[in-house]
DNA sequence: TCATTACATAAGCATATCCTTATATTATAA
DNA sequence: TTATAATATAAGGATATGCTTATGTAATGA
């Protein structure tokens, strides 16, 4: 894939308001999924498939634990993508449950 | 319009892989419609429609001489659309006629 | 082992996108 | 005027997108 279908591609995974609405919420670092599906409003495998696209465009990472699935924004963006994560306003979300959150603390 | 739909709108409009090209190809400067044709291999109408894309986008800006209609990238862009017309490798044109040109001389 | 929980995938549908050809518009030239 | 040249708009069709509901998968816990 030359420079210029990389680019269409990573600039296609984010012009849609729903997934920089998911940006905006990784912004706080890693999140579950159950937690974007009530801040978007949205049924579940549609932000699912929402991940996936920013996945593949390489804008975010994923890291099981256990059942749960945190995505996080990649630490090394193109510059331009990186850009628009800046130019976002952050969107705070809430834990589903305290034992999503908690094997963060064992570690 | 809130930001965030703006910025779907803009990221919208630079999306797509014709769209980019036409960007590179204004990063030299003013640009007439019959040159881009050239440049992207589509119809002359497909090419009116994307410009026009990324005029509504605030991205483009017009300006008419004669029947020649002459487009150039706006002066002030948000940070992440200028951000990404960095990132784009410059595509030179061909001059349409002569006389397409030569009213800038005249100037 | 079996139910549950979190998430992914599949299928289907409505709408959006992007091209094409045909036609309209506008300015210049003869 | 009338013809031509440059561009825009309209209409139509193929494909892409983004949602939904239904179902599959993998890990946990009783």
């Amino acid at each position: 894939m030359d420079a210029l279908m990389k680019m269409e591609k990573q600039l296609k995974a984010v012009s849609d308001a729903n997934r920089l609405k998911l940006l905006a919420c990784l912004k706080q670092g890693e999140v579950c999924v159950c937690d974007l599906v009530d801040v978007l409003q949205v049924s579940q495998p549609a932000v699912s498939q929402q991940l996936r696209k920013l996945k593949e465009a390489d804008i975010i990472l994923e890291r099981k634990r256990g059942t749960w699935k945190h995505y996080r924004l990649n630490e090394e963006q193109s510059p331009f993508i990186q850009a628009i994560i800046d130019d976002l306003e952050p969107v705070s979300t809430e834990n589903c449950s305290p034992e999503c959150s908690i094997e963060e603390k064992i570690i």
